[in-house]
DNA sequence: AATGTTTTGTTGTAAATACAGCAAAATAAC
DNA sequence: GTTATTTTGCTGTATTTACAACAAAACATT
């Protein structure tokens, strides 16, 4: 059974600080760009939910959204008919600052992809999906305070 | 051209936080596993060369190496023929965590790979070699100061 | 309807992270 | 051999990260 585990740290260490390092240009300090573009692709989500689909801790992501917020990139808006929920919506210029992290990232991933065939990319997607899916699960076990039996 | 981007991104998250919080049972805080399984199996390497390996900051590993050090379980001598580099050993104590650490990823290994053939597991490891390759390269250019053209 | 459970937002807090910058040693270039 | 450049370790510092814990709202159970 190979590693993979690694191959997949890595890679993400060096995309996620290559995009941090990047960003600085926008004035967007680390991590904030995953919670933006997501914000505009999915306006009205809540802080909760884009937590668990980015895989993240959700006060981590709570404190990189309010920041969004007081940088006049992001908008909270109470929900229509639910006093608890704030909807997040990108303002006009969170939507500019958008489209650029949209094109670093196309970037990065047509870099990486550089020597995959068509084919191969399509595979490499199709095995990460598969693979995505266990590891999901085990971490929001662990995150709920279960333990696994390694 | 899929996005494998973000699913290595989440991946990554979530092993990451999985890690963290296992190993708070062995009293290592966030990070430090990465560290020192890798001085395990590669005494003698230096800082430096093992961030770059890891593909992490230089500094964040030096702090984190240095706690290490200072619970004991890694030693700093100085190399041989160097007044300058410091090579890095496991300390015995550092080693027996070390084991957990490797059985803990080794099953975390095993659950990412669990609905995988053994041949699509050997295809995806080849795949994310070359994407490695291909990151790794634009990683140490953007550390470097250089910027991207994206 | 009343009670128990989950979800969501938020804060306090300790620690890791990553930038810039320094000095000393090592290496490369001349 | 001398000078320039790179490597390595380290520190100061601002910021992010993630834990625990709380309250209020929403939802589920009876």
């Amino acid at each position: 059974m190979p590693d993979v585990l690694r191959q997949i740290g890595t890679i993400a260490r060096a995309l996620d600080s290559i995009s941090n390092r990047e960003f600085q240009q926008l004035a967007l300090s680390k991590g904030q760009y995953l919670y933006l573009v997501r914000i505009c692709e999915q306006p009205g989500i809540i802080a909760d939910r884009l937590a668990a689909q980015l895989q993240v801790d959700r006060t981590t992501a709570a404190r990189a959204i309010q920041k969004l917020v007081t940088q006049g990139l992001v908008e909270k808006r109470a929900a229509i008919n639910n006093r608890k929920n704030k909807a997040l919506f990108p303002t006009v210029l969170g939507q500019r600052r958008a489209q650029v992290i949209e094109r670093e990232n196309q970037y990065s991933n047509q870099v990486a992809l550089t020597d995959l065939t068509a084919t191969e990319a399509e595979q490499l997607t199709h095995l990460l999906t598969k693979v995505s899916q266990r590891v999901t699960a085990d971490w929001q076990t662990v995150k709920a305070g279960q333990s696994r039996p390694y």
